[in-house]
DNA sequence: CAGTATCCGATGCGATACTG
DNA sequence: CAGTATCGCATCGGATACTG
């Protein structure tokens, strides 16, 4: 006798969750929609999965007819795009993210903190337009963490022309380039302005916040820095 | 190191992910949807998940604030409605279901029949307008299933003034009235009929549909027979 | 970098039986 | 009817190491 088979429903959503709501596979696709397209892109927005449940998955997905797996430019480097049909589960994984900053505690979210993760969100939703044209170098500072995972670069590279879309890295030790601005806090409070649950304004008044540098930059930061995709009557999740 | 715990994100998906994404769940969330509240309906939605399962499932939901359990109208019997975030998941087991019925083969859905299943999703989806307002009792047949498994009766109650809803009964043992009308075909007809991949008129006209009794009835059925409620969106679109 | 191979423990969950 | 208790196994998946 099977264990742990499928449903054995023809219920369709007996079907879709049979392939959707397995260990690791929402924040998958979700890594997936977001724009991430290399194995290793998709470990950063995932990092506790394991590189062999990883690949598993993405081959269930590619059966599934979710996924499709390509040469990306020749050098042999694979690719991981989303078909049709892995794209319309958009929907869903939106949906299941609103439900969750609706419903779900404040408190409860706030417990599972984690820098690299928070950071590699907030690279993928910088908004650059308020930033100066030139290269951009800002330091984030979580001085409560181990000292590894303390401080982290943002980059953002120089605007070529009318090119809208500027190239961002994000680093977790010293690039060398000159600072522009350096953000300090705890990551909690971090993670709250990016979750839309505060603002920047007000965890600079209450000194949960620290910013210092450039005027400019201080000052746009809360346009600069997007928001959490979730955060309260936002769109979609935004690729790339 | 704790194995297969929580997702540990900050991010919203994977709250929603953790409660709702563990094997059994969707469904059940469906079947509260659809409206049972007592734990033998629910048992009778999702046939093949033991009892012991489905009542941590429903411990789990309810501690995550989305089943509240009270006594139902004093005798002890415990019902389980959907509080506000329960209901506010419909939309997500609905994009299931739509994501479901589009993506997911044909072929696959039909693969897995199971005719207390459909009769059970029939019962609670017809459609009584069409149908005479005195008692009525419809027979199906599913000839090429073993005995226990082949007779199903539809028992709509008779209208009482002008209250709407009508009184529905499902029995899988002769409930000894006089029958209206019989159906029978083989289940993988019934079931492609009522997810909407054929039409009562198309099965009938090759024969793998028959049907005897009533004219009145049999004329009808199409309307009484309500569809799946993923009927509608069907047919993936062809990757034109 | 982009994965695969191997190992092995924990546990999810299926089956069955039992209780008020 | 409405569940709970118990058992046991398979499998899921975490950790680690290894390959092209």
């Amino acid at each position: 006798m099977e264990t742990r088979g499928g449903y054995a429903q023809f219920c369709p959503v007996a079907m879709a969750a049979e392939v959707l709501c397995t260990r690791w596979t929402p924040l998958l696709v979700r890594e997936l929609i977001a724009g991430s397209t290399r194995f290793n892109d998709l470990r950063r927005g995932v990092p506790r999965m394991s590189p062999a449940l990883l690949s598993k998955r993405l081959r269930e997905l590619e059966q599934a007819g979710i996924v499709e797996r390509f040469d990306g430019s020749g050098s042999g480097v694979q690719e991981y795009r989303l078909t049709s049909a892995g794209l319309d589960l958009r929907g869903i994984v939106e949906g299941l993210g609103n439900w969750g900053q609706r419903w779900v505690e404040t408190q409860l979210s706030l417990k599972n903190l984690d820098p690299s993760l928070l950071m590699w969100d907030m690279r993928r939703n910088l908004d650059t337009t308020p930033l100066p044209s030139r290269r951009c170098t800002i330091q984030f500072l979580y001085p409560e963490l181990p000292a590894a995972r303390q401080n982290w670069w943002l980059l953002i590279e120089p605007s070529h022309g009318d090119e809208p879309m500027r190239e961002t890295d994000l680093c977790s030790s010293d690039p060398g380039f000159e600072v522009d601005l350096y953000v300090e806090s705890d990551l909690r409070t971090m993670t709250a302005i990016w979750m839309g649950f505060t603002t920047v304004a007000n965890e600079l008044r209450t000194d949960q916040l620290r910013i210092t540098g450039q005027p400019r930059l201080r000052e746009s930061m809360q346009r600069w820095l997007g928001l959490s995709p979730f955060a309260k009557g936002k769109g979609p999740p935004r690729s790339s």
